[in-house]
DNA sequence: CTGATTACTTAGCACAACTAAATATATTCG
DNA sequence: CGAATATATTTAGTTGTGCTAAGTAATCAG
C-alpha cells in the first residue's frame, strides 16, 4: 500500500493531492456536461437504463437489475416506462418464458448516442482554445486514465 | 465513436477526439468515486447543498437556493431537514433579522470531509502506481481543466 | 406612518424512485 | 408428478424533491 517513492521532493503525498485535483475537475467537468442531458427529457436513472440496454444489448430484466442496483419492481416499471417512449422493446425468451428481453430500438439508442454527442461538442469547443501542447497533454492524461481506472468493467452508462 | 479522424491526412478535429476520450475518462473515474458516496447516507441534492455550506461558510437560505438552482421552500426543507440530522445549524442575522444564515456543524463538515477523503484515497492508490512522470501529466492536465470550466463560477459542490 | 419589497415559512399538490409483500407463471429436479 | 426454485409483476406504501400559492415578519422608501 504505502510505497514512499516520493523522489520528487514535493510534500508527503503527491498520489494523494493529484488525486484530490483530479477529484475536483472529474466533477466540475461532468457538472458542465450534464446540463446537456436536460435535453434529452429522460431522467437520470431512465438514462443510466438505457445506457445499459443499449450497449450492453439485449439484457433480462434481472441483469439490469443488478446492474442499476434496484429491486425487479423498480426495472419492470423502467422498463414499461422506456418502452411506453418507444425507446425500447420487450421480447419474451425463446427458451426460458419467464424471462423478458429488453433491447433498444433505433429511436434509443439514437437518443442517447446525441446525448452524448452533445456533451461531448460542448466540450470540444473549449478545447478548440487550447494550444496543441495542452491538448496533447489532456489526451496523454486521459489515455493514463483509461489504463488505470477501466481495466474491466461494465460500459458506462451516459448518466453523470 | 468518434473515429475518422485521419482520412484528411491529418487529424479532421483533434479537440473533438480529445473530448470524447475526456468525457468517457470522466464518467469512469466518477462511477467509481461516486460509489463511496452511497456510505454518506445524503441523497445527492442534500450532500450538494451541504458542500456549499461547508466550503461556502455560512450562507443565507437564499444564496443557497441560488447556488442549487431551487425555490425557496425547497431550501426551507432541505435545511430543515439537514439541521435535525444535526449537521447544520441555523441563526440569525444581527442586522437584518429577516435574514437566516446556515452554517456546517463539526458533524457536518466531517461528514463532507470523510466522505471526500474516501472517495479521493481510492483514486491516490491507483495514483500511486503510476511513474512520476505520469501523475505529471495528469497535474497538468488537471490544471487545464480547472482553468477552461472554471473561470469564474460558484464554489463546486461535492456531489457529482 | 403607510405601502411596497424582501426573506423566508407553511401548506398542499404532484411526481419520480424506491421498497417489501404477495402473487402469477415458468422451469427444474427429486 | 409434485415440490422447490427462478423470473417478473402487482399492490400498497414510503421517501425525497420539486413546485405554486398564500402567509408572516422585517426592512425600506415615500
Amino acid at each position: 500500500m504505502v510505497v514512499g517513492e516520493d523522489r520528487s521532493g514535493g510534500h508527503a503525498d503527491e498520489a494523494q493531492e493529484v488525486a484530490d485535483r483530479l477529484h475536483g475537475a472529474a466533477i466540475h467537468l461532468l457538472r458542465r456536461l450534464r446540463t446537456e442531458d436536460v435535453e434529452s427529457g429522460l431522467t437520470a436513472p431512465r438514462l443510466s437504463a438505457l445506457s445499459v440496454i443499449v450497449f450492453g444489448g439485449p439484457v433480462t430484466l434481472g441483469e439490469l437489475a443488478a446492474a442499476e442496483q434496484v429491486r425487479p419492481p423498480t426495472v419492470s416499471r423502467l422498463v414499461r416506462d422506456l418502452e411506453q417512449g418507444g425507446l425500447v422493446t420487450v421480447e419474451p425468451d425463446d427458451t426460458d418464458r419467464r424471462i423478458r428481453r429488453v433491447r433498444a430500438t433505433p429511436r434509443g439508442s439514437l437518443l442517447l448516442i446525441e446525448g452524448k454527442a452533445r456533451r461531448v461538442q460542448r466540450l470540444a469547443q473549449d478545447l478548440r482554445a487550447l494550444t496543441g501542447r495542452e491538448r496533447r497533454t489532456l489526451r496523454e492524461a486521459t489515455a493514463i486514465l483509461e489504463r488505470i481506472l477501466h481495466p474491466e468493467g461494465r460500459p458506462g452508462p451516459g448518466g453523470d
